[in-house]
DNA sequence: ATACGAGTTCAAGTTAACTTTAAGTCAATA
DNA sequence: TATTGACTTAAAGTTAACTTGAACTCGTAT
């Protein structure tokens, strides 16, 4: 078996196979076919898409994701070296959302304690994101911004 | 000026009226009606809005949020120290998503060195969370689930 | 050969968190 | 007093990330 069906990819990654359909249309995944039309994936898509559950635990869109899965080399399967290198690169994003998460979280206690929690100049609020409640559908979280640029 | 308008509202905390409004609808603020039934807000309603907005930016759901809500007093005008508990009570949840967090990232990196990621067993997406990609809609970060439970 | 599960496409439904639109009323100012 | 901006409700639209359903084809075990 040097390719995979959906199915099995499914079964293990714990991805519905509407997930993965879905996630084709998005690019983030790019399966051969077989003769009879169906879906054939390399076995290197099973780290791929564990990948892609890792990164949305974090609260990355599936846009950035794709972002981020551009930088494996795309002729070839990834190597252990290139899962590396993206790792290192997540990890770095990561860490970051991490000390806005804490710097947040102290921001918060002190104006809890001290009552500007009142006032619209709270550094908590508009840490320089105006742009942060306006349009409409979801809201982002810790500054991950949707590929369409509000206006 | 006792009670305020939703135009003042929006303005003080950068709210969108139609989002005030939403608020009310799942019960996150209630407003007192005038003679002519335009909603008056209380003035606490500044930093009641406030901590929605801060608790958001953290991942909380908004059902989440009407749940830290209602440890406040409902009877009167939350004092200081009432905040300060329900801040304390926030802040430590704060701790605990940071916390699972960072674990998250150390076991991301050590797994895509070791090359586990290509397991189901992994100890990255199934930290005893089997329900966690399951049902349509939105996902949900960092351990935040849905009001409706998923059968 | 046949049955049945697994796969296919396409359109429509779902959820949270809102916004937008339409059609009308209230309130403060010129 | 007249007008203009702020407010009202109700219904429908938006977005991400999917799922569900319908109608059909593929693949494989008996």
């Amino acid at each position: 078996m040097k390719e995979i069906s959906i199915g099995y990819l499914s079964r293990r990654t714990g991805v519905a196979t509407s997930a993965l359909r879905y996630y084709e249309t998005l690019g983030l995944i790019t399966p051969n076919r077989n003769a009879g039309g169906q879906r054939r994936y390399p076995r290197s898509d099973i780290r791929r898409i564990s990948f892609i559950i890792a990164a949305q635990r974090f609260g990355f869109t599936l846009p950035r994701i794709n972002e981020l899965l551009r930088t494996l080399p795309s002729g070839r399967t990834p190597s252990k070296a290139d899962w590396e290198t993206i790792g290192d690169l997540f990890r770095d994003e990561l860490t970051l959302k991490i000390n806005e998460m804490e710097r947040l979280r102290d921001t918060l206690s002190g104006c809890i304690g001290c009552g500007c929690l009142s006032l619209t100049a709270c550094a908590l609020y508009n840490p320089k994101d105006q742009a942060h409640r306006q349009g409409s559908g979801p809201r982002y979280l810790m500054g991950d911004q949707p590929k369409t640029t509000p206006q």
